[in-house]
DNA sequence: CTGAAAGCGCTTACAG
DNA sequence: CTGAAAGCGCTTACAG
């Protein structure tokens, strides 16, 4: 990697160093001529600067980093793809780090990334994270933070979320809207806010709309996986018969469920209503196609990416940084899981 | 980010530099005394060593780029996940891009990791790409690459790959053991190789059990998606009423033929047999679920990462590298789709 | 208008 | 056993 340097440069038209960076940097003190020859013989010879030099003397690497808790999903590869377009679109390059849901994953991954002294870094919690201190030393480094989806309330940082209990409650109440008399709910497992609120807004809906709350309505999927909705679908059916409607955590939970209708040629949703979270792709292919709620992941990606920018930026000017918290609106999608 | 330096510890010591870096690095010229001073006082202020400054001085960054036409898809997703998983274990970071399908975008995204530095870069083409001179570029500069899936043969240089004639022909050969007769195929447009090799193991099965071939049971889908799908298998039943078995380019394209037939209640496999290619998450949760050529993403982007690893490591101890190409296995899926 | 010097944080060949 | 010096590739305050 032979790459051509500011020195051989320098040489070349036997001049200093220091003339040829100014001759590129549009530095008023130096003559017509040699910013002429300087800039001719750069562009000749394809000469870029080299960018590790650069962090070492700015102290910055137009880097930032972004920890998920896992990339098959549907929703955080838009959350990714969000953030990479915003990043490339202001000259910021994105390093990816996946905890697999992991703490001590994640515990190392954030140490990787501080490490490599990138300017910024996302997060969004790994399901066993029960102690956040390593986030917090993210602050103490001064490297700036933005946590997203799954977020922890005790760090005081800006972070972008939706309305999971005003979701769940949207989407409770349509089912209720629907005629749904009697509706059970497969919950997340304890731990993540997210799995908390949108277990509230169940509640809420149901009492809004004098359906009395019974806790053994309500079904605790530890794996939040396609095995757990069928299994539970299975339980839920012998423990209450005259079921008429399902929410569900999150779509692949939901699947699992509809899985278990079709093989028991349970009619959804005449018999019962199915109702999802997440908006996968794969929810309009299924058979009945699946109603959910629509999370909008790349639109989460984005904005994550402009606050933390926002905060790089207003630090460079010596600004204080007011952390934020932004709430992305979610939508109701009726498919045919649910009737109307 | 006032970071802990060298600089700090050797005035905290009253020694120098020099003595503190040589400490910390096991060097043997260094009195006990001082190397466990300098280490006691660098666990106690949690000193890490400026990684900037390390790259600059090893011409290394120990990152790794990986340049992909889509992330928001199952075999993708799973390819970045194994190359960041098998980097992370051999202490690489990897920033990811994404072409977006774009041939501008990826000519762009090229020159941004060229100008990062990186140590090597994991390339799928844009399937817009037509032509390679910025991937040429990559080697010209001296700095590794390994192509994946979608890969050119006129780059020098290691390739990971499937046998897609091969994989395209076993699920061909599957059909027509089950009982088709009369087979139509949804191609993928002119251009990746990939279209290409399938569409000839399709052809060279019908080839070999005495099937032979009409060129106008071929369709060109052109955006391998859904609606594509949907649409040429109206087509192909209108144009061919006596069709009993279709092999696609991708699940994709499957998963729209298949919906067709749902909404116009043709029995599958009864009347119809389809066989997908690339095993997505999902296809095992349609209904009917999905027989497909299971494409091992993980696997690949293990494989991947550990190639470019090997040839870094060669190059640093001088030796001379041997492009690769490594094949992966595929296997068959069969679930619902198909008859057996 | 030009360039020597100091510095970003580290490593290592060399002298003592 | 220790450390001054040179260097990785750049930038910028300062002197001339």
């Amino acid at each position: 990697m032979h790459d051509v340097t500011l020195k051989q440069i320098a040489e070349i038209l036997n001049i200093s160093i220091t003339t040829a960076s100014k001759a590129l940097k549009d530095y008023k003190d130096v003559s017509p001529k040699t910013r002429i020859a300087v800039r001719n013989l750069a562009e000749k010879l394809n000469f870029k600067p080299n960018t590790t030099a650069l962090n070492l003397r700015n102290k910055e690497s137009k880097t930032i980093g972004l920890l998920i808790p896992e990339i098959v999903h549907h929703f955080f590869s838009n959350v990714i793809n969000g953030v990479i377009v915003e990043a490339e679109n202001h000259g910021y390059l994105v390093i990816v780090l996946i905890s697999n849901d992991s703490y001590e994953l994640e515990k190392r991954q954030v140490e990787l990334l501080l490490d490599k002294r990138v300017d910024g870094i996302l997060v969004s919690l790994a399901g066993s994270t029960i102690e956040t201190s390593h986030i917090k030393q993210i602050l103490k480094k001064e490297v700036h933070l933005v946590m997203f989806d799954k977020i922890s309330n005790d760090i005081n940082c800006s972070k972008i979320i939706i309305d999971d209990q005003k979701a769940a409650f949207q989407a409770t109440e349509k089912l209720i809207l629907s005629g749904c008399k009697k509706i059970a709910h497969f919950k997340g497992p304890d731990g993540p806010k997210t799995s908390l609120d949108r277990f509230l807004g169940y509640k809420d809906a149901l009492e809004k709309h004098h359906l009395s709350y019974h806790s053994d309505l309500v079904y605790t999927s530890k794996h939040v996986s396609l095995e757990d909705g069928w299994a539970y679908m299975e339980q839920a059916l012998e423990e209450h018969p005259d079921l008429d409607g399902i929410f569900t955590i999150t779509d692949l939970v939901a699947a699992g469920a509809l899985r278990y209708c079709q093989e028991n040629l349970i009619a959804v949703p005449d018999k019962i209503s199915i109702m999802g979270f997440s908006n996968w792709f794969v929810s309009g292919l299924m058979t009945p196609s699946l109603s959910t709620v629509d999370q909008p992941g790349f639109e989460m990606g984005k904005v994550a990416f402009l606050q933390l920018l926002k905060e790089i930026e207003l630090k460079k000017n010596q600004q204080t940084i007011e952390p934020e918290t932004i709430i992305i609106p979610t939508s109701i999608v009726i498919r045919q899981s649910t009737k109307n």
